[in-house]
RNA sequence: CGCGGGGUGGAGCAGCCUGGUAGCUCGUUGGGCUCAUAACCCAAAGGUCGUCAGUUCAAAUCUGGCCCCCGCAA
């Protein structure tokens, strides 16, 4: 059977397991990705993580800023693909590029659809509180991310899982499905289902100002919020003396605190806060400006620094 | 030249501005108390203060170069 003639298009991490898995098995015939953007301290220029896995193999790269024009649409067609892949590619494309390949242009998203179409499904399936969540391969259509499903696997969402975990199981996950996709498309054995429009959520793209953790919640939404935006944008904290805190890890205490709500305070041992209806344990931290620290380090240099617990929080509870 | 913070015994921090005995909490080791303990008490070990050079009678502290780490922004 000959080799599958693909077309991929991906930029970050997330792409990269599905990219490496098509260049063993396909032959990857172009890679599509985002131009290189300053990145890092000093604002230095970085290739995607895409490009670099493409450029080791030798595989041609194209990073146009808009991937719907003319020049690029004839140079895909003179490419004759089989398929397109699409993973976290970061544009649109027009209907004149889905419509290239011979059986299709496939996409891997990071969702059970129809829930959680659009930019960070993993984010909000946690935020929701979601037992579950998944990937989907589907053919792209004009619509965001409401196309026919092709194959879909799911993974329970654990209570220590965090949106940087299920993002490493899922990029996986993907990249273990394209090739039955693939196959399955080409073969005729994938029949290609709709979405139930009336499940359809939006995992809207999450912002920066989201890391204020408004601590007048419940516990439990708490422990939400911490998994669901680490590692980004985290959760943070800021106290009345101007300690500007992210909350990496934590979890609801066993023992409830004392006190009142919006106060970080020391409970036998252990740095928890006072949220609306009880107690959240903060395991690791990292202030403004420092590195991360475990709770325990932590305490220790506060009393160094001659500051003592409880303190009060800024921020109103809703 | 994007903005900023930092490198001090094993860990996390203070001291630096206003040069002149190395401090705090924890850990480690030994001893004590206790039925017992992660609790408490006593004692001890452990640091060329990132690195190179300069200023000075004297530098963790002031000046300049270099190396490394981190936050923001993207």
């Amino acid at each position: 059977m000959s080799r599958m003639r693909v077309v991929f298009m991906g930029t970050p991490e997330f792409s990269v397991p599905t990219l490496q898995l098509l260049i063993r098995e396909t032959e990857v015939v172009a890679v599509y990705t985002q131009p290189d953007r300053p990145v890092g301290r000093g604002l230095k220029l970085q290739p995607s993580p895409v490009k670099a896995l493409a450029q080791s193999h030798g595989i041609p790269v194209f990073t146009p800023e808009r991937v719907s024009v003319p020049e690029e649409i004839d140079r895909i067609r003179s490419l004759a693909p089989d398929f397109s892949v699409v993973v976290a590619y970061g544009q649109i494309l027009k209907p004149e590029v889905i419509g290239v390949p011979k059986y299709g242009t496939i996409n891997i998203h990071s969702s059970l659809l129809p829930r959680w179409r659009g930019a960070a499904p993993i984010q909000w399936a946690i935020l929701s509180g979601d037992r579950e969540t998944g990937v989907s391969t589907m053919l792209i259509v004009p619509k965001l991310d409401a196309g026919d499903i092709l194959l879909q696997e799911a993974t329970p969402i654990q209570a220590d899982d965090t949106a940087e975990t299920i993002h490493d199981r899922l990029s996986a996950m993907g990249a273990r499905l394209i090739l039955p996709t693939l196959e399955g498309m080409r073969n005729g054995t994938i029949t290609p289902r709709a979405q139930d429009e009336s499940q359809v959520t939006y995992a809207k793209k999450l912002v920066k100002e989201m890391e204020q953790l408004d601590w007048g919640v419940g516990v439990g939404q708490v422990d939400l919020q911490v998994r669901g935006l680490y590692p980004w944008p985290g959760t943070r904290i800021e106290t009345l003396e101007g300690l500007r805190i992210k909350i990496k890890k934590g979890r609801p205490a066993e023992t409830p605190a004392t006190g009142n709500a919006g106060t970080l305070q020391e409970c036998f041992g252990r740095l928890v806060l006072k949220c609306g209806d009880g107690a959240y344990e903060i395991l690791e931290l990292q202030e403004e400006g420092k590195k991360t620290v475990s709770a325990g380090e932590y305490l220790n240099g506060m009393r160094g620094r001659g500051l003592s617990l409880p303190m009060t929080l800024k921020g109103n509870p809703t």
